[in-house]
DNA sequence: TTAAACTTTCAGAAATTACTGAAACTTCAG
DNA sequence: CTGAAGTTTCAGTAATTTCTGAAAGTTTAA
């Protein structure tokens, strides 16, 4: 599997960004290589193909698989496993925010809710505690709405985004016809 | 400064969740400190509550300062900088949301935008140029409701929260009046 | 000016994270 | 069974990131 300069640039730019969307850099790369190619690739061809290490794929196959993000193909009269990327792009956004979201708020929140069991101690833990409240409801509103985000369908999700702030006019409206009906 | 053990566990929680929000441990326990204290510290209470040196303190708030999330307060007769957070939790919440756009999805938006000026040279790079592009919109599209939400003042972007997927029932009552009018 | 009080910088050390490659494991056809 | 074809694991090493502390820089009061 050769890349021409355009694909390599692309997938090594996966590896750059791979860090910062929450995995390391080969895991990234092989994440935008299975994108960006049309057929399912082996092991041993992504292994070839940004030269690394065998044992190295395994891993990252595991972790994306961690985040839901490849699925595994077999072909008719062939041992190896081949991976392709798990759904559409639209949903492969949802798995990345989904993911992030259990990984980099849920804690949080558990945290918070278990800090806020407690009675303050003191003047300096009623300050602290009225912020961790302000943080847990703030994280609660957020995650909650998400999670509404993810119950509509790509379509409808696409024309609210579409809509932008106009979201706020059709409430405004909302708002006066409710109230001069 | 002393911490209370449950200071202590939130501002411990902040360094550990640190890495996952786009800054490194000793970053988020300062951010935690700052957020859950009343009163301003300086650069030496920081280090000395922290245990961090204290040229690890200056880094640290350079980086904060660059997420716009610290803001700098001079005592009167005291030479020292006392530093704060900036801003309410929702503004918190807001700038590391954009920061973290900038630094994760524009890179990203300015690879794809150059690498679809080129013609594809085979179907290879045709099918590559076709994911490239998906991507390409569904970024553009996220940016720019992201930018727009942004615009809304918080309590309307509370409200637009609060109701959910129930946004969704308020777009068909729109389309419906609409067609009807 | 000077010097005290503070801040910033940065080279090198420490800590953490990622990667390799060889060994162990699994699966399956014969 | 056996062994060939594959996958996974993991100890050790390499690469990267973070942290320290001392030196350089800055600011201000006298």
């Amino acid at each position: 599997m050769m890349m021409t300069p355009k694909i390599e640039s692309f997938v090594m730019h996966c590896g750059e960004m791979g860090s910062k969307w929450g995995f390391n850099r080969t895991v990234g790369q092989m994440y935008g290589l299975l994108i960006i190619n049309e057929q399912a690739l082996s092991a041993i061809e992504i292994s070839e193909t940004l030269n690394i290490s065998r044992g190295n794929v395994s891993m990252g196959i595991k972790e994306l698989q961690s985040w839901r993000l490849v699925q595994v193909q077999h072909k008719p009269k062939d041992r190896k496993e081949y991976y392709l990327p798990a759904g559409s792009i639209w949903e492969m956004a949802i798995r990345v925010f989904e993911e992030r979201q259990k990984r980099e708020v849920d804690p949080t929140l558990s945290l918070l809710r278990d800090n806020l069991l407690n009675e303050p101690a003191n003047e300096q833990e009623q300050f602290a505690q009225g912020k961790m409240r302000e943080i847990h409801d703030l994280l609660e509103t957020i995650t909650h709405w998400a999670g509404e985000l993810q119950t509509m369908n790509p379509d409808k999700l696409n024309t609210l985004m579409k809509l932008g702030a106009g979201v706020s006019k059709i409430i405004d409206m909302k708002d006066r016809f409710l109230k001069s009906g």
